[in-house]
DNA sequence: TCAGCTTCCGGAAACGTTTACAGACTTTCC
DNA sequence: GGAAAGTCTGTAAACGTTTCCGGAAGCTGA
């Protein structure tokens, strides 16, 4: 393979001045920057990563951190490539690449983390599936690697998040339901310390208080982000002797499980049952009768969150001057006709 | 940050002793070792990754090219954390990490792999999706680099894949199929020259040879990997003249679409209409009536595709001696209702 | 003419590791 | 008792790059 060296005899230069010519730096006589770069591409020259990233202290890579477990992050119908494909977007403008690293099912995500911090692999992070109490954050805090989580949580201080609007969505299906006279009213949630889960039961219970209704603990399910967990929620509830008359789903996986439970007990949603689902996935667009959800470019969220990294970033503060970014990402309201109809009473 | 030299000062010992202790060198004494390990422990020490990288020539790293677009992969995302995990497993037997290399949508993949192989980010790689010629297997195999592909190719010469039974799978559908009754019998295959649209193809008019049943081109639909794919297809076929019977898949994405479009039109999947399709996925286990399609371990495959890499690895060979591997990847059905019935005629 | 400035380039140090080598000390064996 | 072998450690070179520094050459203006 051909290094800097070879690269700088063969065009009777130093390696200095091949270095600089290549980084686009202002000192070297645009004929000779012209031949640097025309013997490069020749030789098929690209510039050793490790050695390149020893001199300067920095990787050119972020990372982007998230979970080989379904049931760990919850986000699954395809949520990840849509917001990879954002996040490059925005790197590709810096000649920054994305590393994606994925934590195996059976390791502690702190230590992986924690691991992948060290190694100094990437200049900054993006964590995905925060927890209520997120070591992770402490971490990274500690480590002062630039990062961003796509999550909040209760751990760290001033830290960049982006999340989505749990709470505000929580809120809407609520509103829908109680609308359409709904009062008992129930809520499938995560069954581990994930944040996100504590954000929409708060949107729940904010709504209900508006709506004057007691919240009844006996109504949140907690299941995994799963087809499997929807069914098991829709079994609990159905099995449940006050029977709730909705359901409120927090993961886009869950709603195909509910349908297929309900339909079993030969229960139509939206006309004995209504149900609402968070994301609409590709798999929600299928449902019949139509899953009442809520819409995001899962692209402009990737973008996003690029964006809001590289500002934390001092290489990039310049560029990206919006500081510390924490945004609630909207979720859009797409009406379907699981919830349309009035409860059987 | 707290590198070697640091440590080093701190137990009054050399560098070179050191790393020699953090390496599992046989020729230092035990018991320098565990204070080694201990303060490195304390201080939180990991080396630092471009240092040893640079010296050593290799990242204790191994890449995973996928595409941030399904359209051009073929798979969910779910379809590759599985498949993560199960390599993970295998390459964390010997320190080495996972990195997943996402190509943007907006970027030639071939490009893209030449970026990440010339940075030498990474020691060996795992490619995916590959296309009937593929220049990305010809760059690898000049580069030097070791690798195996998910899926075949026409280009390069004997390097190491494995690649899923699509013309197994193509073979038992159609006969299936046919054992129900059928003979018009339509395919929906990729919109691109990725290869295992080749292959399906072979299979199924292998089988349709078999069964003395005339090859219709006008029968093979060519859709993108998705819902909506699997919509469009449905409904070409709903308005042939000819109207076929059944429809075999390639992609699990598309059996959504095709029930909904059935739907639309009255027609009863595995009544009025056959329908097998590929992978069981989340998805499908949903679908009713139940679809008829094929199941694989998506973890199993991941340690596969790790233990032939390792075995093309000259660091690994001895330990995974079986050369360069080339595995057809098996698939099992699993009947469903969605191609039970005989076809009206 | 020459001091001062600009433009461009070569030389060399530095980044943090690993590892070949040499050497100090201890043990073994005749 | 001394040579040989074994055990452990320190020293220093090397990996490939970037970048600081000094200096050569060309230009400007008095």
């Amino acid at each position: 393979m051909v290094g800097i060296r070879q690269l700088a005899k063969h065009l009777n230069v130093s390696i200095g001045t091949v270095s600089r010519a290549l980084n686009g730096r202002p000192d070297v006589h645009d004929e000779t920057r012209k031949r640097v770069l025309a013997a490069a591409k020749e030789l098929g020259y690209v510039a050793n990563q490790s050695g390149r990233s020893l001199r300067q202290g920095s990787t050119n890579a972020i990372g982007f951190m998230i979970e080989s477990s379904v049931e760990a992050t919850g986000n699954s119908d395809n949520f990840f490539l849509g917001v990879f494909d954002g996040v490059q977007q925005v790197l590709a403008r810096h000649h920054l690449d994305l590393l994606v690293l994925p934590c195996p099912s059976d390791e502690d995500p702190s230590e992986y983390l924690q691991r992948m911090v060290a190694r100094r692999a990437v200049d900054a992070m993006i964590v995905s599936a925060t927890h209520r109490v997120d070591h992770r954050i402490d971490l990274l805090q500690r480590a002062r690697l630039p990062f961003v989580t796509l999550g909040r949580s209760t751990s760290g201080d001033g830290y960049p998040w982006i999340d989505l609007d749990f709470e505000g969505v929580a809120n809407r299906a609520i509103d829908r339901l109680v609308a359409n006279g709904h009062r008992r009213i129930a809520v499938a949630l995560p069954s581990n310390d994930i944040n996100l889960g504590f954000a929409f039961l708060d949107g729940v219970r904010q709504a209900l208080k508006r709506h004057k209704i007691r919240y009844d603990p006996s109504l949140v399910i907690r299941a995994a982000s799963s087809e499997q967990g929807g069914y098991q929620v829709a079994h609990q509830l159905l099995a449940m002797k006050e029977r709730p008359t909705a359901v409120v789903l927090i993961y886009e996986l869950m709603a195909t499980g509910v349908y297929r439970r309900l339909n079993e007990g030969g229960i139509v949603p939206g006309r004995d049952f209504a149900v609402v689902g968070f994301r609409e996935s590709p798999m929600a667009r299928f449902l019949s009768p139509t899953l009442t959800c809520f819409r995001m470019s899962l692209r402009d969220l990737g973008v996003s969150l690029g964006e809001s990294l590289l500002a934390t970033m001092p290489a990039f503060a310049a560029v990206y001057p919006q500081g510390v970014v924490q945004k609630i990402w909207p979720l859009e309201l797409v009406p379907g006709e699981s919830d349309a109809q009035q409860p059987v009473r």
